[in-house]
This record gives C-alpha cells, sequence and structure tokens, in this order.
DNA sequence: TATGAATGAGTGTTCATTCAT
DNA sequence: AATGAATGAACACTCATTCAT
C-alpha cells in the first residue's frame, strides 16, 4: 500500500492472467487437442516459453484453465442467494442463472465437452473442486427441503438429479446449436427463440418440482 | 435394384463398410482432429490410400460417418410406431428409447459434440439430413396433436422444444459422465444409477406435457 | 531371380541403409545427444518421417546404428582366423587388428563412449549383443589356452582382462588425440606416431602375456 | 596475496565456487551439450544470470571447470614425490594413484571424454594447460631415468607412451564400465573386480618397464 | 551483487496426404 | 482394387541467452 502497491516487477501476474484468458479462448474455440500453444501464445502478447515456464505444459495449462472455469460458476452460484428468496422464485432464479451463465460463458460450455471427450483425466487430478462442487449440490438440496417444508415443492426429489437436469436443458440446447439449427432448419440463437428456451426451461422445472395445486 | 441383386463387387463394399465402421470408433474416441488416419486404416485392416480413394479426404469421411449416424437414430425412431400407441405411452415410448439409444450407441454423442466444436461445418453440406429430420419432427408434432386431442396432453407445446428436452435430458447425462461423476461423487453409469436417471427422465417429460388432473 | 531379382520397389531396403550409414556419422560426430535428426535426414537424402517410420525415434535409431558398429567389429574379428597361427602371432594380430580397426572406424570409438555417457541405456535392451561377444571372449580365452599349452604364454591370465587391456590402449590413444596432442605437444596421428605406438602396444601386449626366456 | 589475505568478498567468491562445483557434476553428467545452465543454476543455488555475469557463456564454463579438472590432477601427482622412492615402487604407486584418481574423481573421464568428442576446442585455447602438462612429462621421464640408471628399467621407453599407457589402461576400463559389463557378463564395478584390476594394471605396466630378471 | 521475466531459434516428433507400382 | 514409400507442413516443447529492475 506504501511504495508500489499496483506495479509489480515485469509484471508476472498480469502475463500469466493474459495467458490463461488466451488459453481459455482457444480451448474453447478447438478443444483441448484442436488448441494451438503457439496461438495462446501470440494472443497473450506473450512468450511460447512463459506458457511452459508457467503451467508446465498443454494439458497442465487445460487443466488450471478447467479448473478456474468450475471455480468460476460455482461462486458465481453461491452469489445468487437463494437463502432469502422463496422457494419457487429462488428455483426460477436457479433455472434463469444457468441458462445466461452458459449464453455469457460459452467457452464453459466447449471445456467440459473437450474434458469428457478426455475422461475427465485433468479434472481427476484436481483437487479444489471437490470442495466447491459439494457446496453448490448442498444449496441445491437446502432449497429442496426448504420448499418441501413449506408445501410448494414435492417431496422425494433428489437434488442431484434436478441440478443435472437444470444444467442438461441448458446446455444441451447451447451446446448443439449448429446442427439443432439444421436439423430443425430454425436459428436457435435469435433473441426470440433464446427467450422462448428460457421460457420453456423454467416451465419443465417449475412442472417438476413443484406440487400441482 | 434391378440388375445385380444379390451379387455386389463384394470387396469394394466391404473395405468401405470396414472403414466407415473403424471410423465412425475412431472419430467417436477421439473427435473430428483427435482421429488418426492411420489408425482408421487399420483397426478397418484396409489401407491408408483406400481411404482417399473411396472418401476423399478425412473430413468427407467424417462428414459420411456422421450423416449415417443421423440417418440411423432416426430410421430406429420412425419404426418406433408411436402411432398405435396411446399417447401418454407414447410419449414414455419415445423418452424410453431416446435414452436407450443415447445409451447403445455413445459414438452418436461424441460424434455431434464434435460437429458442434465445428460449427456443423459438415452438415450444413449434407443434403440427406433435412429429410430425415423433418419427418422426425412431424412424427412428435403429430404425437402432441393426437394428445391435446385426447385431452391428455396440454395445448400449446412447441414439438421442436419438446424434442430438445427429450434429448437434452439423456444426452447431458451421458456425454458428461466423466465429469458429472467426479463433480457428484458418484458412479453415474452403474446399473442403479442409469434406471433412476431414466425414471427421472420420464417423470420430468411426462409431468411438462401431461395435463394435471 | 526370375523377373526383378535386385530392384525392390521404391527401394525401402536402400533408404533404411541410407539412414543408417548417415546416423553413424552423424552420432559419432556429435554423440546421441547432439545429434540432429534433420541432419541424419538430409544426410540419408530422406525424409525426416521416414526415420521414424523405419526406427521409431531417434533413441532407437541410435540404438540400432550402435548394435550395428558391435556387430561389424565382432564379425570381423571372427574372421581373423587366430587359431591357424602360432599362438604368439595371433595375439600380435589380434593388436595389430584391433588397433587398425579403430583407426579405420573412428565412429565405433565416439558411438560406445556416447553410449557409456548414457550408461548403456540402449545396450542393455539389446539382445543380439550378448551372442556375439560371448563368442569373442571364448576366442581370446581359446588363444590364450593354446599358448599356455605350448609353453609360449604365461598361464593364469584371465582373458577379459587381456581384451580389456588390448582394447583399452589403443582406444585410448585414439579417443583422447586430440587433448592428447594439446597436452603432449605432439601431433598424435601422424603417421610416424601411429606407427610408433602400434609397436608399443604390440610390445605392452608380449611382454605381459609372453613367457620372459 | 597480501592485501586482503582472510577477508574476500565472501559471497562473491563463494558463489563462483558454488557454480562452478555444480558446473562440473552436470558437465560430467550429461556432457558439454546434454549440460543444462539452468540445472547448473539450480543446483549452485545461484541465479542464471550470475553464471554468466561470472563466467561469460556455457562453452567458457565448461573451458573453466576443464582446465580446473586438468589442474587438479596434475597437482596431486606432483605431490606423489616419487623421486623419494625407488623406481619400481614409484613407478607401481604412478599406476595405483592414477587408478585411485579416477576411481575417485569420475567427472575427471567424462569430462576428458566431452572434450574430446568436441576435437579439445577448449583446450586449445587454454594457457595453463601447457605449464603443468610438461611439468608431468618430465616428472615420469626423470623416473624412467632414473630406474635405467639404476638398472632396474629397460632404457629406450618414451616416456609420453608411457604415460598414455598408464593412463589408458584405467580409463578405459571405467570409462567403458557401463557397456563393458554388458559385453563381458560381469559387474565391472565390485569391488574385488576393482581390485582385479589394478593388480592386472600393475602386472602390464611392471612387466612393460622392468627389465627381466 | 543479484534476480525473475522474457525471447528466438531450434528440436524431436506427428500427421494428412500424394506418389509409384 | 490395392499397397508401401515418401513428403512438407505443423506441433509441442526446450534452451542458451538477454532484458529490466
Amino acid at each position: 500500500m506504501t511504495d508500489k502497491p499496483t506495479k509489480r516487477p515485469r509484471d508476472a501476474e498480469a502475463t500469466k492472467a493474459r495467458i490463461l484468458s488466451a488459453a481459455k479462448k482457444e480451448f474453447a474455440k478447438n478443444g483441448l487437442g484442436g488448441a494451438r500453444v503457439d496461438i495462446i501464445a501470440n494472443q497473450a502478447k506473450a512468450n511460447k516459453r512463459m506458457i511452459y515456464h508457467y503451467f508446465g505444459n498443454k494439458e497442465d495449462l487445460f487443466q488450471t484453465v478447467l479448473e478456474e472455469a468450475y471455480v468460476d460458476i460455482r461462486t458465481a452460484e453461491q452469489k445468487l442467494e437463494l437463502e432469502h428468496l422463496p422457494p419457487r422464485e429462488a428455483l426460477e432464479r436457479l433455472v434463469r442463472f444457468t441458462w445466461d451463465y452458459y449464453l455469457r460463458n460459452p467457452e464453459f460450455i466447449t471445456l467440459v465437452n473437450s474434458e469428457n471427450l478426455h475422461r475427465a483425466r485433468h479434472l481427476k487430478k484436481s483437487e479444489v473442486i471437490e470442495v466447491v462442487s459439494r457446496r453448490f449440490v448442498n444449496m441445491v438440496g437446502g432449497l429442496l427441503d426448504r420448499g418441501v417444508e413449506q408445501g410448494v415443492f414435492r417431496p422425494g426429489i433428489d437434488p442431484v438429479q434436478l441440478n443435472i437436469t437444470i444444467a442438461a436443458i441448458g446446455y444441451y440446447y447451447l451446446t448443439n446449436r449448429f446442427t439443432g439449427s439444421i436439423l430443425f432448419q430454425r436459428d436457435l440463437m435469435k433473441d426470440e427463440a433464446l427467450e422462448e428456451r428460457l421460457a420453456f426451461n423454467i416451465e419443465t422445472i417449475l412442472r417438476l418440482v413443484c406440487v400441482s395445486r
């Protein structure tokens, strides 16, 4: 705070951050195998050597990018403060958030796809993941319990299955938007289509979870 | 059709078939970019040169594999004969079929993922796809109409959104089974888990479509 | 023998031979680590890809070169037909041969040096080596026995130690010819120096092995 | 010598020494080409930049290490005080010393090998080497003269050839211990083997030099 | 004196594709 | 119809060395 609080010597942190950002983009665009280290280096306005210096190798860089992506979404979810909303609103908010997050962070989806193509080889080695994941499941579990208590949610719903379903109905639509647009011969990404889909997804989840009255 | 119905120049057709089969496997396992032409040739017990002879190049081979995959699933769907079942049973059957098909043909999912990573570049060039797709949407649309007519389905449901949702809840679970198993710390692929998921998916769709009574 | 007895299709064997020859040169000149695959390919008038096709990788190529070098010298030794000479002449012939071989095949020395720098990592994996080596030790052992029998060689000499010594006094002189020429301030490689050294070596071995009379 | 006998700018000298020691190890292990500047810096607990500051570049560092190695062995040899021993004992002592020195300073051998691979490029530029070398040859020459005078050594032996032979029979055995152990299928480095070899070497030299009586 | 950041030119290796038979 | 040989462009990764502080 005294002398040079912000400026670091030749700014290693900034370089690392630029590399990570460029890597996320490139991995998202082309997958782990298709991504090019040269391109990452250029986009980061860094030297290829720096990537190996800071991140070891391409796979370790991918792992770091992936971990960061998971931590980011889980962190954002924690900020939703669902506890302060009535269960139904909270649930709707979660569906809406999930959809919006995927929409605004399309890299997340591609990274996850790539990781699954590689059988989660990198996530297996990660240590940060479990913690953030567990907290998330508990959050949804708590919401479900609260809803049941108040008589607005059906009892007996598995929070893991619900989580998966909420993710699925957004994720699938977006990851398969290219083939989908051809198969169904409509532009799945135009604004009205996106709004329509979100509404459909909210309806799907509410009908699944809420007691019919 | 008329000339030589039984006796084809057997070797050529067989070689093509072996190449296609090996290619589907390899593309599914490693994606378009990660697949190796050498490996396809070896697995097909064919010569690398044959691949180029019959299919032009790697991308064209991928396109052929992809088209075949879509034709296969659409053909199987047509055989369901949903028209002969009551709407509710027909809908459940469709959900069940979709799930089973993905489960038994995991290559389909990976091929589609790969194609979307490449922004449906190959599907765009395909001509066979539109036909089979349209027929499929009509089938589901017809089912919805019949269900509404009989008073068991809610009116106003978009068959495309429904299709996407039915696919999504199965597809997402299976394509993300590796990361999912780590995130949720359970084996998503053991028998009970699979049965449980199918039941959950049927419930999701029925609650979405059927009138609550 | 009928149609095209000598010419092979696009001559894979010739290419392999050219690669091996170029590799021997390059490895001898620069050691395993210092050798450049590019240079080997160029010198062999072959493509770099061919090296990997035929030999796997750089290390395997080195192993092949090394094995060939050992087989070559052991084969040449077998052709000496020491059995047909009186023991003393046979022994002298062996010393002379060893010296000449090192002199005419300087790559052999450098290859062996390089392999020892790498702790014989490649030779350990070789299967051909043991056979040819054993035959060689037996040859010298037989010669010693014969000399003892005839009363011209001292008894109790270990053939392995003798082998090593015969090799050592030639090998060391030649492998260290560069530093030696500076240290001793004479050109160790001029003709007279070479002749003088050979004579010295013969004297060394004969005095070591023969009975003094 | 006079000015600041005890208190040197300690850190600088210590850093240089640590670098030299680490460099000797690394060069001995991997040769000039295979040695890594990073590793030397790390092992020396110094900064890579220091190496360039104190020694110019990698090759100059190698030259310094090499010179030091030669000075060390020549210095040790001078301490033998062969003049105070009877010729035969003095000669045996020299053979024994040479063997022991190689055994206890294996880096020396590898450094010399590496330098010869590079055609003594660095030694050529050195100025200290000639002095120490000449003194050494003179020492052996003096010993030979003394032995001849006393009637125990044969006349006419070239001290340079003798030097080379004494070195050769130890050096070769040790530098080729890895390939040798495989070729001869015995562990050349176990204690008995080493003792046996030393005895054999002493015998070889004594028979070569001493008059047969 | 000392150090972490940064780089350009390589280095082994891989791959889709074409050539010659 | 089928095949082994050959290639050029690219790719992940490395290294000695210099820059900036």
